[in-house]
DNA sequence: CTGCAATCGCAACATTGTTGCGTTAAAAAT
DNA sequence: ATTTTTAACGCAACAATGTTGCGATTGCAG
């Protein structure tokens, strides 16, 4: 397969994503880097640390996509986590201790889930 | 409240929804009415039909916004069933007679839930 | 330090969704 | 049946988000 490398856009991002407590979309992620490289550069970031299994993808509610880093999941790396979508500060985050639980006909094959409670977090509440 | 009007328009979206076995976008919506009606208006009628409780929405994994009508939730009016994202056929449907379990910090206020599975659906399996 | 190709910046485009405003038409009132 | 009211419409313009092609740049291996 393909070399990567470490650019400073990547880094920086990386680092971003890393540091961040809740879910970072695409035009936050911009207006923290105020110039750095090009909107175009951002997409191909994230998705090839989304195709290293670096980050993970979560669409909100309100169908924006956010990132976050894969802290808890390097293991089996299981997205299949909850997350929070508060409705007040619009902060994503991952509930990564809770597991949803559920069970389809046979004839379904999961490949993933996305679970995205919504509603007022602790900060909010 | 405001009175709604039964345009043709509504009427026609309408029954596409509910006649429909999977959720549908509003390009898809477009694509069907062959020019009945603007685009705009599109979008306007599924708001309006959101606010009056006949359809849900439904964010798909891509970020992309589906609405379905709602069967069997007329009684209390709850959305919290699971919703299956085909990746092959791109359909997305919902699985009334699935209800997904979760718990969280009681700091967190729930108030909607969005819960999708994405894999191969029984047609495409 | 040189060469290759991964990555970048820029421009252009596609899609999705929103807003303002003058016009049309649904349905209640006359 | 006709008038009146205003919800809903079409159109144009805009905003946000995401994609693609291509020539220029730069990380890094040899």
């Amino acid at each position: 397969m393909k070399k990567t490398r470490n650019t400073i856009a990547k880094t920086k991002i990386r680092n971003l994503i890393f540091s961040s407590s809740t879910a970072l979309s695409q035009s936050q992620i911009q207006n923290s880097l105020k110039g750095l490289c090009d909107r175009v550069t951002i997409y191909r970031v994230l998705d090839r640390l989304l195709e290293e299994g670096l980050v993970h993808k979560i669409v909100n509610t309100d169908g924006i996509i956010k990132f976050a880093s894969c802290h808890s999941c390097s293991a089996d790396h299981n997205h299949n986590h909850i997350h929070f979508s508060c409705e007040k500060c619009k902060s994503v985050t991952c509930i990564d201790d809770v597991e949803p639980s559920y069970h389809l006909p046979a004839s379904y094959i999961v490949r993933e889930a996305n679970f995205t409670l919504s509603g007022l977090c602790p900060l909010c509440s």
